[in-house]
DNA sequence: TGTACATCAGTGAACGCGCGTTCACTGATGTAC
DNA sequence: TGTACATCAGTGAACGCGCGTTCACTGATGTAC
């Protein structure tokens, strides 16, 4: 077993934990524990757990926008672009709701995402998609238009989390359409 | 100091701390401190620790509910009537973040909203509105409308606790309006 | 080939902390007679 | 008016817990000569 086979381990067991239950009940002692460690070990391979909590971010939000970039086709339509990258939020949030919890609502992912020396990927592609939509539809203003539909994908993710609702797609596609003004 | 100023006390500080830091670093020792009673005391007016985050969800909830009560004027559209309850959830997360988040978020808060027994005013005020609505709007589906509002006045709500975006009363009536089909 | 040494991932006890909750007790107040 | 008693809000020490973090130490491995 390897340094960095440890550090990879140490990664998968604490994504696995806070998709299981939260990452406000992470413990490094548990987390040492689950991956054969003793408690001490850990600090050879993240300064503390703020450290820890922000690689998770990285990765996470790295493998969001990996899973969107396979999934977007270029000869689409941006509306329709746009319309793949909700639903990889979305569907993110109905199979792996602590894990998109934890990347939107804690506070030191919260943080990481804003640091401008981490970009999210996932949010630039989006502002980017937006500008290319703005070009179709010259009365939309870009930045109107984002903050509509960024609010309404993580609002129905929280949704969708609660088990509020079931995610459809096609509430997605409406919202989207009626947001640009109910033209298909 | 009657027992029920004591209860009262107890409440307006706790409301008071979680609106300051939020619900996750509120403690019974420093709320029991704030008020000038020793830790045991607060066993007196509370069975423990959720017993108290289930009343102050009540209260908060309540204050919503009379506060939207002041503002919506009945001979108001629906439509008007709407775009007036999303303004007091939505200035509500601009005026007192840490306590919508609490209301919205916090486990046992949102365990006592999705209680059956006790119902959350402002959500059945909402239904109620879109109920209205859909007799302006005939082509409506009322649950599909009720997802998308709510969503966005969620999600909307998150980004101006977070600062990512001021709260702009006319974004939100364009939503609306773009929901409804582009009409005025 | 054998010896001395350096490296370094991992150990595990310990520190200090704050938490929710319990419970025998206090002492002020009110009531009964 | 005076005494005995009940009530009960509040006291404060104690329990037991889990947490993040530190650090002197171990022992396996590799390197130098």
């Amino acid at each position: 077993m390897s340094y960095e086979e440890t550090t990879n381990k140490i990664v998968a067991s604490a994504l696995d934990q806070i998709e299981r239950s939260g990452d406000e009940s992470l413990s490094l002692r548990q987390l040492a524990k689950s991956v054969g460690l003793t408690t001490g070990a850990f600090y050879k391979h993240f300064e503390n757990k703020d450290a820890l909590f922000r690689a998770l971010t990285v990765i996470i939000s790295t493998q969001l926008a990996d899973d969107a970039k396979h999934q977007l086709k270029p000869n689409d339509s941006p509306k329709q672009q746009l319309l793949t990258l909700a639903d990889v939020l979305l569907t993110a949030y109905q199979n792996r709701p602590n894990t998109m919890m934890f990347l939107f609502f804690n506070p030191v992912a919260l943080a990481t995402l804003n640091d401008k020396n981490t970009a999210f990927p996932l949010l630039e592609e989006t502002q980017r998609l937006i500008r290319d939509l703005s070009e179709d539809y010259p009365s939309l203003d870009p930045q109107q238009f984002f903050v509509q539909i960024w609010s309404f994908i993580q609002g129905y993710g929280v949704l969708i989390k609660n088990k509020a609702v079931v995610y459809d797609q096609q509430l997605t596609a409406d919202t989207l359409t009626a947001l640009l003004g109910g033209v298909n």
